[in-house]
DNA sequence: GTCTATATCCAGATAGAC
DNA sequence: GTCTATCTGGATATAGAC
């Protein structure tokens, strides 16, 4: 809009975009402070000083990783409430779709890597700590409710729903690791598997 | 042996594992990069240069940490090899064991959380890398090689069983993770319940 | 064995030219 | 918008006194 079209330079979101993009893959792959400014610039291809014209800090550029991740979880959370299907297979939708993510695309995976470092990282901007204790018990919530739903209909096993939801996340946060650690190669499990945590009976596959 | 009795210095070995298990605790909150070795002169009561005394370098204190894990984890799958009782109870007893240490050594967890992140990162010393693709490997193979016996009996799911190990693990680091972030109050998930990922045949508890 | 300097390096962030 | 140069702080590791 506006804008001189012989130009090669980028527009402010482009470049926000590729410097975030970068960043996700060392971040998730070194950590915070292990990722150096020059890491991310060299990434990118500008100059070290440059990324400061995008981003007031490194931190910065993490909290909004952090901050878009969450969003986009909420948002699929959202959704998925208020599908009108039972709530086993709202649990179904949920792992199938995050399974689906987590093998399409690496950066999904990497994504989750971020969240799970955060939540157990001490070394994050408090913004960052503030925003995941916030936004984290949310998704968790939103499984452990649509759990004890999935109980009520006697569908989902009788268990504490808290836990069950904590099963949830571990297993999505164990495959996502897999998955960032395996590169391509990886393969993940049908979801009819993992749904044999949930399930309070077990379809027969064979025969 | 042969030591001044009156003096209250500590001896070599058991200032290496006061640093070490400080280490632990910072390295697996923090990130390798993230801890100074401020920080973990600080929680053993020591100045700064007093760490060079024992360790050469932060990295070293590392890889031993990463060294001792494994040690104990391969150790732990020799003895669960050698059990002369059928592939699907070594898996629950597997399940079990690690589990167990989880939940009632704070420590036990964070090493998962350690092995987990250093598998992940890019950001490790060179010597901690070619451990952990060694070692790593091995304990992967063995749940997988259980997996694979377990199948021959019928009593353990017709799947792959090299996937069937990587959620086996999948399992245990997600827990680990939860452990270290929920403290004490963690509770596991009862050991039937994660067998129901591995058995061909679940068994019918009530009634 | 232990501590207090301190040398050295490197990374985050800023300034100013183009 | 982009780069190069630089300021500044902080962390690793060493040296040397006690």
């Amino acid at each position: 809009m506006g804008r001189n079209p012989e130009k090669n330079q980028k527009t402010r979101e482009d470049r926000r975009t590729q410097i975030l993009t970068a960043s996700l893959r060392l971040f998730s792959a070194r950590g915070l402070s292990a990722t150096k400014v020059t890491d991310i610039a060299a990434a990118v291809g500008i100059s070290q000083g440059l990324v400061y014209h995008y981003f007031g800090s490194k931190e910065e550029i993490y909290i909004a990783l952090i901050a878009g991740a969450f969003e986009r979880l909420n948002g699929a959370a959202r959704e998925l409430e208020a599908l009108a299907i039972v709530p086993r297979d709202k649990i179904k939708m949920a792992l199938g779709g995050l399974l689906k993510d987590l093998v399409e695309n690496e950066d999904a995976a990497r994504t989750q890597l971020l969240l799970s470092q955060a939540t157990a990282s001490e070394a994050i901007p408090d913004a960052a700590r503030k925003l995941m204790e916030r936004e984290n018990r949310k998704l968790y919530a939103v499984i452990a409710s649509i759990m004890r739903a999935g109980q009520e209909d006697g569908d989902l096993l009788d268990h504490d729903a808290d836990q069950l939801a904590i099963l949830f996340w571990s297993t999505i946060k164990g495959l996502a690791f897999h998955r960032v650690v395996q590169g391509a190669g990886f393969k993940a499990p049908p979801v009819a598997m993992l749904m044999r945590l949930f399930l309070e009976e077990i379809p027969r596959p064979h025969g």
